[in-house]
DNA sequence: TACCAGGGCCTTT
DNA sequence: AAAGGCCATGGT
């Protein structure tokens, strides 16, 4: 899709960048502020209309735009784009394709609208543990803090990546730190959560490749085994943490629109294998419509 | 079945 | 400034 001579390599104050050109259906504003990542704040000061600064696979990168067709990465070399970023943002999926895709299949106004509204959201590809992790802290809270629980769980338990950065935390540290120190970091009643689900991953109990492998609804019910995590929880992990594009996690907002907007039969699964991503633009459209006190 | 469990953000009063 | 709603899951 992305050919090699759209991609350029330059430095900035020593450190290495590139510049994407030729990118299509993606913000960076978009797909950092729709609720999907915890890890990633937009830039202050920046010579870029829209700059977002987070770690990602144990790397500390910055996401930049000034136009809808450009892209520039801070702390990454061309290498590390093709082997890593272009997957972890979605940019090697065909949302054009998945755009019509969805329509074909919908026929929703309010689905097309959205789809429009949100046009520069891709799925972020995240880690596994990270995912099941941090959706673990979403339940029951607001983004502001599930950011600040996440921060502190990194800046206390995951490794240093610069000395003012700092890797998700894996499951063994979790376990080692305890559930009380899990506790004192402000997570509450999902503190055990946390520690169920870091145990099942240590021992195998919970196994990722089982659950990539699985169908749709085993999939689901792997992840449901941990104490915490449920239908929304495991879909959301399904969704940004493992590819599986067709999970459809329904929170109050989600719900909302579907009441709203389609027949109390609404199957979401007749929206097909890209389902996740209709959900993501009635998310982020609902959100907005909220914003607009409607 | 209905409620509560941390906590803090956000809106309304 | 103060009050109340909100939120996904498991347990009582």
């Amino acid at each position: 899709m992305l050919v090699k001579d759209e991609i350029k390599e330059f430095k900035e104050a020593g450190v290495p960048a590139v510049k994407i050109s030729g990118v299509e259906d993606f913000l960076v504003s978009q797909t950092f502020d729709c609720g999907q990542c915890f890890r990633f704040d937009p830039v202050g000061s920046t010579r870029h209309e829209v700059e977002y600064a987070g770690v990602a696979y144990g790397r500390y990168v910055r996401f930049a735009q000034d136009a809808p067709d450009e892209l520039y990465i801070y702390g990454a070399t061309e290498r590390d784009f093709v082997s890593l970023w272009r997957h972890y943002l979605g940019l090697d999926l065909d949302y054009g394709a998945i755009k019509r895709d969805l329509a074909l299949r919908s026929g929703s106004a309010a689905l097309a609208e959205a789809a429009k509204y949100g046009g520069g959201i891709r799925i972020l590809a995240q880690e596994p543990w990270e995912a099941v992790c941090s959706f673990i802290v979403s339940q029951n809270n607001n983004i502001p803090r599930i950011k600040k629980i996440i921060a502190a769980m990194c800046k206390n338990l995951g490794e240093d990546i610069d000395g003012e950065h700092f890797a998700f935390p894996s499951p063994e540290s979790i376990c080692r730190a305890g559930e009380s120190f899990i506790f004192s970091l402000r997570t509450g009643f999902r503190a055990k959560y946390i520690l169920d689900a870091a145990e099942k991953v240590r021992s195998g109990e919970l196994d990722f490749d089982a659950i990539r492998n699985a169908s749709p609804e085993e999939a689901e019910e792997l992840l449901c085994t941990v104490k915490g995590i449920g239908k929304k929880v495991a879909n959301c992990a399904l969704l940004y943490g493992f590819g599986k594009y067709d999970a459809f996690p329904v929170d109050v907002w989600v719900r909302r629109i579907l009441d709203k907007y389609f027949t109390p039969d609404f199957d979401p699964a007749s929206l097909g294998p890209y389902a996740g991503m209709a959900q993501q633009y009635l998310f982020y459209y609902e959100r907005y419509l909220g914003g607009q006190k409607q």
